[in-house]
DNA sequence: CTAATAGTGTCTATAAGACACTATATA
DNA sequence: TATATAGTGTCTTATAGACACTATTAG
């Protein structure tokens, strides 16, 4: 009657064929940086940028057939290997892109609308990334300099973008603006100690608002439970202005995620 | 010397089987509901208790067959179709297993760890969803009552549970935690119109904390810009106590998902 | 001295929390 | 009358924001 016995059987005998399953399954990232701006805009100096890696995808691929999408401008991805989760292959991609490991990764969406890739039914998992600038320079630097460039937010939605990007850059943006203000992962964008207009300028760069421009924010940042000055109190920097700035640096908590509702 | 001439040609082409594909691609859904419950606690009584909707899995399958994880409880859920999203699939399996559509469903996770399915590489969306008590109890009662069951979070968590719907769930509950207290998702547990003590219930069954349960929740209510009471002042309802209480509505927003940072 | 960045002091309005109090119904 | 839920008043302390003020350096 039953043509198994037990589970170990039916697993042996599992085939997959009997379902209609995907075409690919693929990873992007949003890879982010800050670089320093000059810029005043009304009475207000400007002197970071958030930014966003893209790459061109190449008109022709391996094979010398045109290339899907070829020409547009891309988040950089790839496809998901059979042992690996997606966002482990987030993390080796990035690396590959950018030759950098154990910067702030976090998923945040899933593309699956059927007809977003003409090739087929491809899932792909956003990711956003926070790269130091500095790496990002030394990728760009390293590639022949046309197919991997660095845009402003207003210059990435001025492009010509690829399958659903639009939307995904969209998103990324929506998801890293929350988590500036609601988790700390704004220390991702700043050294390890770091001064109070350091912070603000990376905060202003991400999301304006009137109290995090403001001077009371010097005031705020004294109270906050999870940033402290640097012991030592002679311990200064003057790298961004005559007057020593005292330093800080964010206090390692269990609970990062939900440091929440600060700025 | 190029095979194709044109990106039609290739699409035409393009052969999935270059790269490994998945061999399964499902929705899986938390069904959350609030029941009424009699209970005390150091002080307060507890009227509204947060459950969680799950399934039995079948001992045998349909071909008879021992079933993978069979017996185990589990999450309602279904392989997704190619001309579907993992949205409208958790969609079309919330109306199959309990009849209702147009209630609250939010995607929250991809479940995707290699060996999660002992049957191969199956990636699982997790989402959960809110729906009013009286649905799931028509739909509990037209089963045979053995295989479908609410439970409180406690009971589930000492369940023998299937794949890793352990961690799901521990996922779903932080993510209705958080958007209870961040957004207006407690609506979807209510009627249309409510009094103050039966929101007051329903956040607590969700997240107990001092300030919810304080006499000043009252006039906390008073302010919130996306609740009001119902126009006519002499609209009330005894069904709680024997003072009639004021009854109150949500105002509807564009902006649903950030009326944050309220209770 | 000036210019530039780094901070502080003070006032006001509002909100949060503790907790005692009053109000309206039924039985 | 007692009892249960509904709702208010008052006080104290903490915080947010506006905005004027002082501090420290280089050149």
């Amino acid at each position: 009657m039953s043509k198994y016995q037990n589970e170990e059987e039916v697993i042996l005998n599992y085939n997959s064929n009997k379902y209609i399953t995907p075409d690919g399954y693929t990873s992007d990232i949003a890879i982010f940086t800050i670089t320093n701006v000059e810029e005043e805009i009304n009475n207000y100096k400007k002197k970071k940028a958030l930014k966003i890696m893209l790459i061109q995808r190449a008109e022709l691929d391996a094979e010398g057939e045109p290339n899907i999408e070829g020409g547009k401008w891309a988040l950089p991805g790839g496809f998901v290997q059979p042992n690996e989760t997606a966002y482990e292959a987030a993390k080796r991609e990035l690396s590959e892109e950018t030759g950098v490991s154990g910067v702030h990764l976090k998923h945040f969406g899933v593309y699956d609308k059927p007809g977003r890739d003409r090739r087929g039914w491809i899932i792909s998992n956003a990711h956003y990334a926070i790269v130091p600038e500095f790496h990002l320079e030394k990728r760009i630097a390293a590639d022949d300099a046309a197919e991997v460039e660095l845009f402003t937010i207003d210059e990435a939605f001025n492009l010509d973008l690829a399958f659903d990007h639009r939307a995904i850059i969209t998103e990324a943006i929506n998801n890293i603006k929350r988590d500036m203000l609601q988790t700390n992962v704004a220390k991702e964008f700043l050294s390890s100690v770091f001064t109070v207009s350091e912070l603000q300028q990376v905060l202003l760069a991400v999301y304006y608002h009137k109290s995090i421009e403001s001077d009371n924010f010097f005031k705020k940042i004294k109270n906050l439970p999870f940033i402290e000055r640097v012991s030592n109190k002679d311990i200064k920097t003057q790298r961004n202005s005559k007057r020593p700035a005292t330093l800080y640096r964010f206090i390692e908590e269990e609970d990062n995620e939900i440091a929440s509702k600060y700025f």
